[in-house]
DNA sequence: GTATGCTTTCGGC
DNA sequence: TTACGGCCGAAAGCATAC
């Protein structure tokens, strides 16, 4: 049977819910903020509504600069909630599951979805299939999202993204290679700017013009993993299973210092409140680390890391502690610059249940 | 040379 | 003219093993 894949996509998420809790926001630019603290209008755009968009505003844009843009426009800058957001996006995955075979939330505010029983395998179903899952997100939050479906999870991921907001974009088996056809390169999960660049050397801008490159041929450029992978994805082929629950691989914990600097004693000091916030979580979630990164972000923006993976795994503060302000401070010595944020990220986790023991260890 | 694993950087939201 | 978060996973870069 076909297989029948889905990707859901939230429109302007967390600007749409602020919308949804306050109706007199509609018609108005909404600018959900991230404020760092450091002055009072310090930060960044996280999300902003359409209106917003189309003066201008683009997530990841400087508060102040956002401000420039809306002068005189009556525009809302409210700060973001994340909690608020969690909750109402596990409503709707746990609605959306009812309707689907199988769900894999990837994100806050998207997922991808198999509905090859429900359906049957045939699209015009599927089509009804969507517009239910579309229909009692509204209902049921009064909120919009695009939808793509079509034979995987490539070609879906790039439907939801065709029509929006509020859109639902259905490709068949039969229609997957004229739809890809003239889309650039870069629509394609996996082709990262230096990939596009790679293509582009080689007179390849299109997912056409791709999918009629000789896989020996990318593969001997690429490799053979991402160059097999290119290929078939160019032709409409990817058979990447949607999987129901994916394990969290990394977790971190970034601030933005009060002051720049590079005492690594005073970036401790601020950044410890996170380091015990984030063990809080690894002990609540059960799991333990293996790889420790501290993150420094430079007054030019720049990003360092300085990493350590130990021998086993370990969820213990005190190493989380120690060893980050080692990482820290190797990190604040050799920067040429001072420090603005700073953070640190554990990653290679492992549940506390299947771990290791030390005896086990040893033999 | 290729595969694998670790470190660092990139990029999306 | 500049302005500037907090996460996450993936990609890229690099070292080492075979």
């Amino acid at each position: 049977m076909n297989r029948v894949i889905g990707h859901l996509d939230l429109d302007y998420f967390y600007a749409q819910v602020e919308e949804v809790q306050d109706p007199s926001l509609r018609g108005r630019p909404v600018l959900v903020c991230v404020f760092s603290g450091r002055t009072d209008e310090s930060g960044v755009v996280s999300t902003a509504n359409y209106i917003a968009r189309n003066l201008g505003v683009r997530s990841g844009m400087p508060i102040s600069l956002a401000k420039k843009r809306l002068a005189g426009k009556d525009g809302s800058f409210i700060r973001m909630q994340h909690e608020k957001y969690e909750a109402i996006s596990e409503q709707i995955m746990q609605t959306t599951r009812e309707s689907v075979d199988l769900l894999e939330q990837s994100g806050i505010d998207e997922a991808f979805f198999d509905i090859t029983q429900k359906s049957a395998g045939d699209f015009v179903s599927a089509a009804s299939i969507a517009r239910d899952i579309k229909e009692r997100i509204l209902n049921s939050q009064l909120l919009t999202c695009s939808v793509g479906v079509a034979p995987n999870k490539v070609v879906a991921k790039i439907a939801s993204d065709f029509t929006k907001p509020n859109g639902l974009t259905v490709v068949t088996p039969n229609q997957t290679k004229s739809f890809l056809e003239p889309l650039p390169v870069e629509k394609l999960y996996g082709v990262g700017p230096k990939t596009a660049k790679a293509l582009s050397e080689i007179g390849v801008e299109t997912i056409g013009q791709l999918s009629r490159q000789k896989s020996e041929s990318l593969e001997k450029i690429f490799g053979q993993k991402l160059g097999a992978y290119l290929h078939d994805a160019a032709n409409g082929i990817n058979d990447e299973p949607v999987v129901e629950s994916r394990e969290i691989t990394q977790l971190s914990r970034i601030i933005t210092l009060k002051r720049n600097t590079k005492n690594p004693e005073e970036i401790y000091a601020q950044l410890s409140p996170a380091i015990e916030d984030l063990h809080s979580r690894l002990v609540a979630n059960n799991r333990s680390f293996r790889t420790l990164s501290a993150i420094a972000i430079l007054t030019d923006l720049s990003t360092r890391t300085k990493s350590r993976t130990l021998e086993a795994h370990t969820n213990d503060l005190e190493t989380l502690r120690s060893l980050g302000k080692e990482l820290l401070t190797e990190l604040a010595f050799s920067s040429a610059r001072e420090i603005r944020r700073a953070g640190i990220r554990v990653a290679e986790l492992a549940d506390i249940a299947n771990q290791t023991s030390l005896a086990e260890y040893l033999e």
